[in-house]
DNA sequence: AGCACGCCGACT
DNA sequence: GTCGGCGTGCTC
């Protein structure tokens, strides 16, 4: 008999692998462990998922190395994230690498331990000579273990002195692991408990009294923009933390400011509770250092976006996913799963409960809640009882238009900056203009790998596609036609802000979109210039309409809805409902009340309607029905295949073969609709041609049956053609 | 995903 | 005759 653990590989295998313990590890491979072990020729990390002992091991290679001491996956985190990758059909050892901050998934590019040295006395007597050495001594000695970076601010060169004192045996120094400090910026003051209204303190009451009773239980807490949804998670969570257990955040990527953060800080860390943050602005080393720190033990609250579903915390006592509708939460591309999907899979299966927050539930999320799944609790009052803003639609037909904007609009902006307040203008659209277009032969550019037009933007003068990374030079002739008449046609966010200053030549304006808030901290920056009331009017897409709280914003504007509104997608009324009244709040939030100007041309759309009136209930109740006729979400549930290669034709035959293939398995399965195939919506992207085919079904079960597949399809597509299954699709471009 | 093996075109 | 293109298949 002989020890094999079973490892998964974090590489795209169907299967884990076995190996060998040889004689000199055995016993110090535990499960959750990582190894370095051989796979081919080369050597890959891997997690134990089962230590065994077998006969046969004629075959086996051994481990080659143990990576971690103590198991880096607690066995609970370890069966969270194997149910998540059967559930979203997806190979366990990549699940595991998406898992795992980028340091520890990987042989190359792990960020090193970083270490300080630290200085300490090693006994009281004070036998120097040199004044120099001396004045560090005391120094120490007064302030206890020190590292050197803290005494290089106090003394310009105490290298060598320090040195010549450890000779002496006078001072010690140890190498001890540091962390880099991800909260540079981040100030933490100091804050109390706010008193809560009884709606706040009802829903704080429940919340307590379920993670005191230490059993799983979701609660949908649906509360109005401005409503105090924070201070409910803050004060429920000093529960949590009088039970000694910890407390998971989530938070969608963009809302993950320095104000939420900072709160929390300020609650908690004069109580010596220990706040961390994880999220993709870090760069990998302090993820990494994050990770470790959590690992050990010494962190109380994890704040983090999507991929913190999966933190290694020991002591969960509650998940709370803030702004639970938000799209962001779905990963789009290689493990999708979607956050707050598995932040209720994780809470079940460790006995936590689990509280999703919105103003905008998701339908689901609200469907499930009308049927007790979840737990309601809602906060109907805004704080202060401030009212919410008064919504106008502006009518685009009849409207006379200067600069993409209304006469309206242009108004409600000029009475703003006249009473020194602020704007706040959304436009979902990056870039000067979406396309350059030919006036004499009607041509735009087009981009070589995507089937899409070059976005304009002049300020970087440079053609970019929004797909993929292509961009060229700027262009003054048609690339048809020769002609030298290529105008911007339409306008996105750097347009409307060179128009508002042609409009508006004294006032302040800024940008805020993916290009201006790229750079790391740009966005805290700008956030921190709005607050300073040093801007007059921002411009952005939707990220401007995501958590803030500018107390000066009273004008917020929508340029644009109809673009969203007629997006061929089930989920459009939904979306563009949720973004017109999670901008619509960042109206008003502080004294004066705010006003919220909608341009469209289609006023009498049911959507904006319900919007006017902040009225959610009406659009819940108008909307799914419209679910339901067609078994669409929350109704249904749909997987989406996207097959896609470089071969037009033989992506378009192969999705034909993969239909025939998946109807004899689909009735095998149970009830499940084969839709298409169908092109993509973008047909072409990134140079491939692309395919997709719906599954849709109104039992979860039979999708599942159906989806043990997977992994037989995608093996016999061959390595030509790439199979996406992508389970609860969100968008299916 | 890597990384080899393997079978066809342009070079010394 | 070899060098090397990337299509195909496996990794305990």
């Amino acid at each position: 008999m002989s020890q094999v653990v079973v490892v998964s590989v974090l590489a795209p295998l169907p299967k884990p692998l076995h190996y060998l313990v040889p004689e000199s590890l055995v016993d110090t491979v535990l499960v959750g462990c990582r190894v370095r072990v051989p796979l081919g020729r080369r050597f890959a990390v891997g997690v134990v998922l089962e230590n065994l002992d077998i006969d046969d091991v004629a075959k086996l290679k051994p481990v080659a190395e143990i990576l971690d001491s103590m198991p880096l996956l607690q066995f609970d985190l370890l069966t969270f994230i194997r149910r998540a990758s059967a559930y979203y059909a997806f190979p366990l050892g990549l699940a595991l690498k998406t898992a795992l901050p980028a340091g520890l998934g990987s042989l190359t590019a792990a960020p090193k331990v970083k270490h300080v040295r630290v200085y300490s006395r090693t006994s009281t007597q004070l036998t120097v000579r040199g004044s120099a050495q001396k004045q560090i001594l005391q120094w120490i000695e007064a302030r206890g273990p020190i590292c050197l970076d803290e005494l290089r601010q106090q003394f310009p060169t105490p290298y060598v002195v320090l040195q010549r004192l450890e000779a002496l045996d006078l001072i010690r120094c140890e190498q001890q692991e540091s962390q880099r400090d991800p909260f540079v910026g981040i100030e933490a003051v100091a804050d109390q408990d706010w008193s809560l209204n009884e709606e706040q303190a009802e829903a704080v009451e429940q919340i307590s009294l379920a993670v005191t009773d230490d059993q799983f239980k979701p609660f949908l807490l649906h509360g109005v923009t401005g409503s105090g949804k924070t201070e409910v998670y803050l004060q429920s969570i000093r529960t949590v933390l009088a039970g000694e257990k910890q407390a998971l955040v989530l938070v969608p990527e963009i809302a993950l400011t320095p104000q939420l953060v900072g709160r929390f800080r300020s609650r908690f860390e004069q109580q010596h509770v220990r706040v961390g943050v994880l999220h993709s602005g870090m760069s990998a080393a302090e993820r990494f250092d994050m990770w470790r720190a959590i690992v050990r033990n010494e962190v109380d609250i994890v704040i983090g976006a999507r991929s913190a579903v999966f933190a290694p915390l020991a002591r969960l006592g509650i998940i709370v996913v803030d702004e639970e509708h938000d799209d962001s939460y779905k990963q789009s591309e290689g493990f999708r799963y979607q956050g707050r999907d598995l932040a209720l899979m994780r809470g079940q299966m460790e006995g936590v409960p689990v509280v999703l927050g919105s103003a905008t539930p998701s339908l689901g999320s609200w469907q499930r809640s009308q049927q007790q799944l979840l737990s309601p609790l809602s906060l109907t009052e805004r704080v202060g009882k401030r009212p919410l803003p008064e919504v106008t639609l502006v009518d685009m037909k009849n409207a006379e238009v200067e600069g993409g904007l209304s006469e309206e609009l242009r108004d409600a902006i000029t009475a703003t900056l006249e009473q020194q307040q602020q704007c706040l203008l959304l436009l979902n659209r990056r870039g000067y203009s979406p396309f350059l277009l030919c006036g004499d032969c009607g041509a735009s550019y087009r981009c070589p790998n995507c089937e899409i037009t070059l976005t304009w933007h002049r300020k970087v003068g440079q053609l970019r596609c929004h797909y993929c990374d292509y961009h060229q030079p700027p262009a003054d002739e048609c690339p048809q036609c020769g002609g030298a008449a290529m105008d911007p046609e339409g306008m996105g966010t750097e347009r409307l802000a060179e128009e508002l200053q042609l409009l508006y030549p004294e006032a302040r304006i800024e940008r805020m979109d993916r290009d201006t808030t790229s750079a790391k901290n740009a966005q805290q920056v700008l956030v921190g210039r709005m607050e300073q009331r040093d801007v007059d009017i921002l411009v952005g897409t939707q990220m401007i309409a995501k958590g803030h709280d500018f107390a000066g914003v009273t004008l917020v504007g929508v340029v644009d809805t109809d673009a969203a509104l007629n997006f061929p997608d089930f989920r459009s009324a939904e979306r563009s409902f949720s973004l017109l009244a999670q901008v619509a709040g960042r109206a008003g939030r502080a004294e004066l009340p705010g006003r919220v100007v909608v341009q469209t041309y289609s006023v009498d759309n049911p959507v904006l309607q319900c919007a006017i009136d902040h009225d959610y209930l009406r659009f819940a109740k108008q909307e799914l029905p419209l679910r339901q006729l067609l078994f669409y979400p929350p109704f249904g549930y749909l997987v989406n295949l996207v097959l896609s290669g470089l071969d037009r034709y033989e992506v378009e035959r192969a999705a034909e073969l993969l239909v025939g293939a998946l109807g004899l398995q689909a009735k095998i399965c149970g009830d499940i609709e084969v839709l298409g195939p169908a092109p993509c919506p973008l047909f072409r992207l990134r140079n491939r041609y692309r395919m997709q085919i719906l599954l849709k079904a109104q039992q979860r079960t039979a999708l599942r049956r159906l989806l043990l597949y997977a992994p037989q399809w995608k093996s016999d597509l061959g390595v030509r053609l790439t199979l996406v299954v992508d389970v609860d699709p969100v968008d299916m471009m």
